[in-house]
Order: C-alpha cells, then sequence, then structure tokens
RNA sequence: GGCCCCGUCGUCUAGUCUGGCUUAGGACACUGGCCUUUCACGCCUGUAACACGGGUUCAAAUCCCGUCGGGGUCACCA
C-alpha cells in the first residue's frame, strides 16, 4: 500500500520503489521466439533495478487443458535462465497467478466501473453492433457505437431484459481530448480519445475480457513497468482508461518492436513456417534440425518443431547462453562493438532506453553464429555430457551410455572439436558405433574413392598390412606411419587417405584421419578395410 | 481506409537527443586469398548503407517541412 501511495505522489522514474514488471503469456502450447524476447527484457529490466519480475496466465478465455498448454512455455523460460520471483509453481503474495482464478475481482471492477460511470450495460446484439458497423464503413465514416442500447437507468434494464436482450459491460469512452504517454522505448506517443472505441470489458455471462483483467492484475500485482510488445501499443489507451478510472496509478509502459521475418518487416508467426522455408538461411536451420531429430527417430511434429518456437533449440542441443545472447541483441545494444554477454553483464548493462524502436529480423545465420561461439568456448569435458543423451536416444549406445561408451563419446568430441555446433550434432559420428559389418557407405563417396581410382585398392591392401604390424595404435604413430607408407609408394597423401576415409567410415567427410583411425582401434580399422575392400 | 509506430550495408546495429571528431564504425553473411588429407576452424583481404526531395547552417545521417516506403492495430481474442 505504501508503495501504490508513493507512486501515486511522484513520477516512478524519480523514485526509489521496486521494480515489478510481468510477463503475460496466453497458454498456446508453446513458446514464441518473440514472446520469450519480451520476457527476456522485462526480466533484465527487472533484474537490473533489483526488483521482481512476474509470471501472470492470461488464460480468460478458458481453454481445456491449461496445465499442458502451460507446460512448454514454463519450460522453455527456465531452460533459458528466465526465473520468475511469483507465478505458477511459486506463487507469491498476490496469488493466484492464473486470470481464470481471478474472476471476483474482474467482477468486481467491472461494477465498480459501473457505479462511477465509466461503463455501462449494453444491450445491444452483435448483429446489431455489425450492422452499424457496416453502415460508418458504408458511409466511409468511422465507427462509433451510437449507445443505442445503453441502460441508463434501472428501468432501461428491465425494458431491455424484457425484450429478452442481454447485457455486456462497455466502456464509456472520452470522446474529446489526447491521452499522451511517455513509453520508455518509443517516446511520447499521443492519441485522440474521439478515435477509441466503446470497448466491451465483460461479456453477458459475466467473464472478463482481456483488458479489463490485464489492468486490475497489473494493478493489483503491483506492476510499475509494462513492458511489452508493440502490438499493444493501441490498446494502451483503453487500459489507461480503465486504470484511471478505477484510481489506479498509470503504470509506466514500455513498448518493445516486434520480432520480424528473416528478410521482411512483417511480425514474426509461427504459422507461416512454409513462407519462412523459401528463405536459403531459414531452411537450412530448419533442415539441420529435422536431420537431427529424424536420426533420433523423433516424429516432427509440423506444429511444434519450428525455429519459431524455442523447442527447436532445445530438441536438436542449442546452448541456451547463445539463444538468450542473439536475442538480447535483437533489438537492444550496448554499444557499436560489445557482442557477448554473460548473465551478469546483461544485467548490469540492460536498459529500456538503448532498446531500438524499429523492429528486428530475425536472422538464422547471425543465431547460428552465436552458437557456435558459445560450443567453442566449451572444453570437451563439458561438450561430453550434453551428447551423451543424444547419442543415448540415436542408439549409438546404451542409454545411459556405459563406461567405454562415454570414453568413446568424449574422445570423438575431443577430435571433432569445433565442428560440433549443437549437441545432436555427435550424430554425425554414429559410424563410429555401428558394427563393422554393419556400416553404410555413402555411394557417390565409394565410387568416387574406392572404385574409380584403380590403385586404391592395392593402396589400401598395402596399408592394411602395416596397420597389421604397427607396434602402436596411436594418432600421432599412424600419422608417421601413413606418411613413411606414402613417401615409399611414391604417392600423394590424397590418393590413399581419402581411400582409407571412405573404407573405414563410409563418409566422404570428417575429422582427423588419424584421430579417427585411433578412436576406431585396430581391429576395427583392419576389418572395415577389408570389407571395404571386399565391396570394390 | 482511420489511428499509431518505424525507415543507416543483404541482416543485427553504432552514430541522431547534445550538427563538425565519419574517407559513416562493428558484427553476421558473402568475394578473393592463406592454411590443409576431406569437412570445419583459424588468419588476411574485399564488396556493401544514411529511403527521396526541399529547407536551416560555414557545416546535416544528425535540426525543420514535405513525399515515398514498410509495419502494427482497428473483436463479446489475448
Amino acid at each position: 500500500m505504501a508503495v501504490r501511495r508513493l507512486a501515486l505522489a511522484c513520477p516512478v522514474e524519480m523514485t526509489e520503489m521496486t521494480v515489478r514488471t510481468r510477463f503475460a503469456p496466453s497458454p498456446t502450447g508453446y513458446l514464441h521466439i518473440g514472446g520469450v524476447r519480451t520476457a527476456l527484457f522485462c526480466w533484465l529490466f527487472a533484474r537490473k533495478h533489483g526488483g521482481q519480475f512476474v509470471l501472470r496466465i492470461d488464460d480468460t478465455d478458458q481453454q481445456r487443458n491449461v496445465d499442458e498448454a502451460l507446460r512448454p512455455i514454463l519450460d522453455g523460460l527456465r531452460w533459458l535462465g528466465i526465473d520468475w520471483d511469483e507465478g505458477p509453481d511459486v506463487d507469491g503474495p498476490h496469488a493466484p497467478y492464473f486470470q481464470s482464478q481471478r474472476g471476483e475481482r474482474y467482477a468486481a471492477a467491472a461494477e465498480s466501473l459501473l457505479a462511477s460511470g465509466h461503463a455501462y450495460r449494453d444491450y445491444a446484439t452483435t448483429e446489431e453492433i455489425q450492422a452499424e458497423r457496416e453502415a460508418a464503413q458504408n458511409a466511409k465514416q468511422q465507427f462509433r457505437y451510437s449507445r443505442r442500447w445503453m441502460a441508463n437507468s434501472p428501468e432501461d434494464d428491465e425494458r431491455f431484459r424484457a425484450e429478452g436482450r442481454e447485457a455486456v459491460v462497455r466502456l464509456k469512452m472520452p470522446t474529446d481530448g489526447k491521452l499522451v504517454i511517455d513509453d520508455l522505448v518509443r517516446g511520447r506517443v499521443e492519441f485522440d480519445w474521439s478515435s477509441e472505441q466503446d470497448h466491451v470489458i465483460q461479456r453477458a455471462d459475466g467473464s472478463p475480457l482481456y483488458h479489463l483483467a490485464s489492468v486490475v492484475d497489473d494493478h493489483d500485482m503491483g506492476i510499475t513497468h509494462v513492458v511489452r510488445a508493440e502490438e499493444h501499443l493501441s490498446n494502451t489507451p483503453r487500459q489507461v482508461f480503465i486504470a484511471e478510472a478505477l484510481g489506479f496509478p498509470r503504470p509506466q509502459y514500455a513498448h518493445l518492436p516486434y520480432v520480424a521475418e528473416p528478410g521482411s518487416k512483417n511480425k514474426l508467426s509461427k504459422r507461416k513456417l512454409d513462407k519462412y522455408l523459401k528463405n536459403a538461411d531459414f531452411a537450412k536451420l530448419m533442415a539441420h534440425g529435422e536431420a537431427i531429430a529424424r536420426r533420433l527417430g523423433r516424429a516432427i511434429e509440423a506444429d511444434t518443431f519450428n525455429p519459431v518456437i524455442v523447442d527447436f533449440y532445445r530438441d536438436v542441443g542449442y546452448l541456451p547462453e547463445a539463444i538468450v545472447n542473439y536475442l538480447l541483441l535483437l533489438g537492444w545494444s550496448l554499444d557499436d562493438k560489445t557482442e557477448f554477454f554473460d548473465r551478469a553483464a546483461m544485467v548490469e548493462n540492460f536498459s529500456l532506453a538503448r532498446v531500438n524502436k524499429a523492429p528486428a529480423s530475425f536472422d538464422p545465420q547471425k543465431l547460428v553464429a552465436f552458437q557456435q561461439h558459445y560450443m567453442h568456448q566449451l572444453a570437451a569435458e563439458s561438450i561430453t555430457p550434453l551428447v551423451e543423451p543424444y547419442a543415448a536416444e540415436a542408439g549409438m549406445t546404451a542409454a545411459p551410455p556405459n563406461a567405454d561408451e562415454q570414453k568413446k563419446l568424449a574422445r570423438i568430441v575431443t577430435a571433432a572439436g569445433d565442428r560440433i555446433t549443437v549437441a545432436g550434432d555427435v550424430l554425425d559420428y554414429g559410424y563410429f558405433f555401428t558394427a563393422d559389418d554393419a556400416l553404410e557407405y555413402d555411394e557417390k563417396a565409394f565410387e568416387k574413392r574406392l572404385r574409380k581410382p584403380d590403385d586404391a585398392a592395392d593402396l589400401l591392401r598395402g596399408f592394411a598390412d602395416e596397420l597389421a604390424a604397427a607396434p602402436s595404435f596411436d594418432a600421432a604413430s599412424l600419422d608417421a606411419l601413413l606418411h613413411a607408407y606414402v613417401e615409399r609408394r611414391g604417392i600423394n597423401i590424397g590418393q590413399i587417405i581419402h581411400a582409407l576415409r571412405v573404407a573405414t567410415t563410409g563418409q566422404a567427410v570428417g575429422f582427423g584421419m588419424f584421430d579417427t583411425l585411433a578412436i576406431l582401434g585396430r581391429e576395427s580399422t583392419r576389418a572395415r578395410i577389408e570389407r571395404a575392400l571386399s565391396l570394390i
């Protein structure tokens, strides 16, 4: 209460009051990349100012499986390290944090708005409103409800009810003057009250609509800064009207630009996947993820497996810090050179004043670049545990990998180095785990490197004998062994190494040849060469 | 269409408030080159932008006006 009075007394930016922000998703079943960017900025702003970040669930249009539809959102936020001080699972002093459970508050607020004359009961049917709207449109005039079925007295209520009508509650919006808001991102923004509508805030059955619920909750939960996406900018007048009519202090607003499609300024949407796939970079990002999902044997559900959704990145093994860092720079920058921020640096440096006003396009390439950067920062010991679940799920190893498999994975990760960009990339090295007689060959590579050159078989056979007699089988020794062999035969190393790679891995590409052979071991290497030879 | 917002390299951006320090800087991507057994990494290098038009000023990406372009939003959705 003291906090609220303080807020009334002086503008927020002047006070030392605790900053409280909120992210208020509706349970849609997925966490949108643009939505999470908004959540991140809200979180950052609260953390920066030592305040609280509240998670509230806007489920006023009560969907059936709220729990199920909410889980991906909560999991996604947690995965990215965006924790909430109050909200689902943690609760808090302003519980409940689900709008579906706060009905009485909204009903009371509607009642109070009615009593103070800031709202009225309206008995118009949807059709009647629609007819007015169309009439205005045909006359090329701006639509404004005539208030024809507004109840001015108990007698009106009775009369309309006698006609079998039901009442919604509408805002009685001002008809002249201006509303000025000082947006923390966009600066001063003005609206004419005359272009606002008498919005419905409560349905005939008494259920609340979004704007009422949102304003009431923001107040009840002590939200000081409403940080949200730009699409809400034009909703602000009606919300300010509600807040002020209810005697609430006006929160500070900050409208963030939305995240745009790759290569365009349209708002990024989960539903336009087909369109985005026409963008080469986006398609590549998707294809990479799909290849991993396929190897894992997962069903690729068009509805959820989508780079617009945060789950996509977690599923294929991206690093949350890479995603967060990328998102941070989508619409915000510190200066002209700093690009990498750890959590502490983000919190330390974040400010709404440096948020850009123009929408920023989602750039798959840049996202991948951040992922590579953070992955390369990690030592092999840190990457191996990340990679194990993928190897296990794909059936490369037991689940979980046994001690030998773990060791082998560690060696693979070390040898692969920066070739492993996301954890799921470990599946590129499945050939280390397949039985020697079940190795599959890339047909093209087999043709090019083994069948076509007439000396390939002979060279391989000769080297296989060397391998059999090799005193040790570590990468350095193998390196020396092959170079000596090459010199003795008077050939270029390229003449045998490609054939060797295809014969032992089935692939045209891979990491260092000698690391590959060393990890494979003497028995497998020889068995694979023999088998390849027999297939030529 | 009304209202509102936005407009610097292909993309993310610095610079705009407080005009000169800017031959407009950085990053990603892309060119070419080096390295090299493939792939990848790394290193070097190059291309590339102030939407347009008028003002104001000794001086404008920066201030003013206009134009054009893009987007958001106009629900008994959130």
